[in-house]
DNA sequence: GCTAAATATCATATTATCATGATAAATACA
DNA sequence: TGTATTTATCATGATAATATGATATTTAGC
């Protein structure tokens, strides 16, 4: 469903939702914690910075944490900046053009769930899923 | 959602549920008709024979054609051999092990989305989808 | 049998995703 | 001011998805 990268980003956001209340939580804590490459990691949790998602600190002693209240930050915001969710719902048939007016032959009924799919990404927030169950493998 | 192989599929399947009506269909008629490079459909429409999908018969005046009436082909058969659906409902948060007693912190929220999209595809027909709107690009 | 036309198969190229490794820049602290 | 630690960035490699091109195999019809 979700890419690799788009995994990892939510996961991580999701443990420092958790386990970050506050601190300063460096790279490799997070990448051993939750088993994903580190150096790949980086770059996924600087993106995250540049969205506004995570507030990064340099130089000693320094770390990421959320730039805002678990209950402030919604998945597509994690997610979205990687695989395709966020930006448009998309045909299923791949059609550039596919509304409720010039619909594909799928639209009417792929529509209801995507939409569902859309709202999942869109209404959730990391609180929400924190404490749901264990995060890390 | 769909990788373009199986959206490939599914178009193909779709076309041939609507202009195949008993004959027998070339792929190069299919790949002009929905601009898909033509040698690589060929394997599609190939894979989508070994699964039983489609009928195909070799030499001249040979083709494709369903193997059963639109109305007795689910969505999940011919995007199933491709895309990561059809197999099992897959963790949002990647993890191997998932299930309602020992879920991941996603689990029961995304549950009942997943079901829903897993749902559609297993129990939408080829039929229900001809003639809800134009196929092709 | 020969030829043309079609699927089946193999080999390779292209592109995007995933991942690793090395270096630069910033910062706390002694 | 120097050093250790950390994020930021660059360069490269590995793997999978997508696509192209060439050849083999099968079959209808002459």
């Amino acid at each position: 469903m979700l890419s690799h990268t788009a995994e990892y980003a939510l996961r991580a956001a999701l443990y420092l939702a958790e386990h970050g209340r506050g601190r300063l939580v460096q790279v490799g804590e997070i990448a051993e914690a939750l088993d994903i490459p580190r150096n790949y990691l980086s770059k996924i949790l600087h993106a995250l910075t540049r969205q506004g998602v995570l507030r990064s600190t340099r130089g000693k002693s320094g770390g990421f944490q959320l730039a805002r209240r678990p209950d402030g930050l919604y998945l597509v915001q994690v997610v979205g900046p990687f695989g395709s969710l966020g930006e448009k719902r998309h045909c299923l048939l791949g059609r550039a053009q596919c509304t409720d007016r010039a619909p594909c032959a799928a639209h009417a009924r792929w529509k209801e769930v995507a939409d569902r799919m859309a709202i999942f990404f869109r209404e959730t927030t990391l609180a929400e899923l924190v404490g749901g169950a264990v995060i890390a493998a």
